[in-house]
DNA sequence: CGGCTAATTGAGACTTCTCAACTCCAGTGG
DNA sequence: CCACTGGAGTTGAGAAGTCTCAATTAGCCG
């Protein structure tokens, strides 16, 4: 079961920099000492919601990946969202809805687990956390834009060139930790493992990727992209 | 060329209560009387704006639909939401980012151009805007996860069946105006023109829906969920 | 080492796309 | 009023892409 670690102090918090509470100066951040949300960790595989739970509370992802997923009712499984470190999830219940997706994590997670009811209260006194969410909800509206484009308009060796190229940005032909399964990487690119499959097996034959234990390295961008892309496709 | 209509005034305006003025209480109305936002008129198929442009005014939908649009350098596209009367866009400058996606009319429409800097202002002093917008943002969010599930886990006649089931819901059995040529269809569903009309004709034949000049009749919806969604899976 | 799960690979089926020809319809201009 | 025209939609045939099923291999943990 998850685990209550216990509660959390935004002052000393490490990585309150990435989260809602970047943005707030220190002597309100004094002044809201009062609110010390739970520090709650889930083992791999653990769900923290479901798709259909009432939303009672915000999450911000301390430690470890979060996968964001919906089902059909026959079984199909679209990611919907992979969650790093200082992500909000989970608030839905802000619109009176309950949550639109499931929440399972990738590894051992580390959370922080917001209840709505404050969370609001707070977001009311402190324009600066409003301001950040606001400007998170439209940089998850865009980044939802994009992978519709994704999804609607490449092919499978293109969504997944691109996928790749965009989890290996900013660590320019090093080792990257991918911790998604084949299955999950078809799931998150609406493929089948074995699509996936064979697209990582081509590439690593023509010497544009390695792969080991759950780490990537793009050795040759260019390449990946003059075979994959060839009409600026991705 | 665009066209401006004249100023708006709020208290006035015929679609307020779809708007995200929707909330704001009437005294409330009376004081920000001095904003007065631009109506402007577009012609079917003349751009609001690029995606790439500078985000300097968000618009309301007041008549009309539009889409909104992503391309692809080799030039396929996505359609990434389709706006109906109320629903606001064009907002990425809130979050200092330029537009997104490209908008475009499906008709002739008129909108509401609400300068950002100003909409800025009346955020912060009106909790109520502040509060409708931030449920919209998440409806639209939830919106789009739901779309990514459509694009990454269903096939062909799955997504058109939904989609067709979602656009004339609320209209039990009646005409709904489906103001989308083929290949906007394609493009929402990430299909061509001829998979988009095959299927339409097919269920023509088989009696599940009929079609005239740009309206829609679902005949027998459950035929079609059945014949198409065998296995629950739209 | 044995046993399990994930990943790979192959073959064939199925879905969707592409290309091409044709039809239908609305609008235009004679 | 009607023939013409251009665009949108339809339909067919074949190609390409992706999936499904099945067999095999690789990698990890006990």
């Amino acid at each position: 079961m998850s685990n209550l670690k216990g509660r959390g102090h935004c002052q000393s918090c490490q990585i309150r920099h990435l989260s809602i509470f970047a943005q707030l100066p220190m002597d309100r951040l004094i002044e809201i000492q009062a609110f010390q949300p739970s520090v709650v960790t889930y083992a791999a595989d653990e769900t923290v919601y479901y798709q259909g739970d009432a939303s009672l509370n915000a999450f911000t992802l301390r430690k470890g990946l979060v996968k964001l997923i919906k089902t059909l009712p026959n079984g199909r499984t679209q990611i919907v969202r992979v969650l790093r470190t200082g992500d909000l999830f989970g608030f839905d219940g802000f619109a009176g809805e309950s949550y639109n997706h499931t929440a399972i994590p990738l590894s051992e997670i580390e959370v922080c687990r917001l209840p709505l009811a404050e969370l609001t209260e707070l977001k009311k006194q402190n324009a600066e956390i409003e301001n950040t969410m606001m400007k998170r909800w439209i940089q998850h509206l865009r980044e939802a834009e994009d992978m519709m484009l994704e999804l609607g308009a490449k092919k499978a060796a293109e969504r997944l060139a691109s996928f790749l190229i965009r989890w290996c940005e900013n660590n320019n032909g090093g080792w990257v930790p991918l911790p998604l399964s084949r299955a999950e990487v078809g799931e998150l690119l609406g493929l089948t493992i074995e699509t996936v499959s064979r697209f990582l097996s081509d590439w690593k034959r023509q010497g544009f990727l390695n792969e080991q234990r759950g780490s990537i390295q793009l050795e040759n961008v260019d390449g990946l992209r003059k075979a994959v892309c060839a009409n600026g496709s991705c």
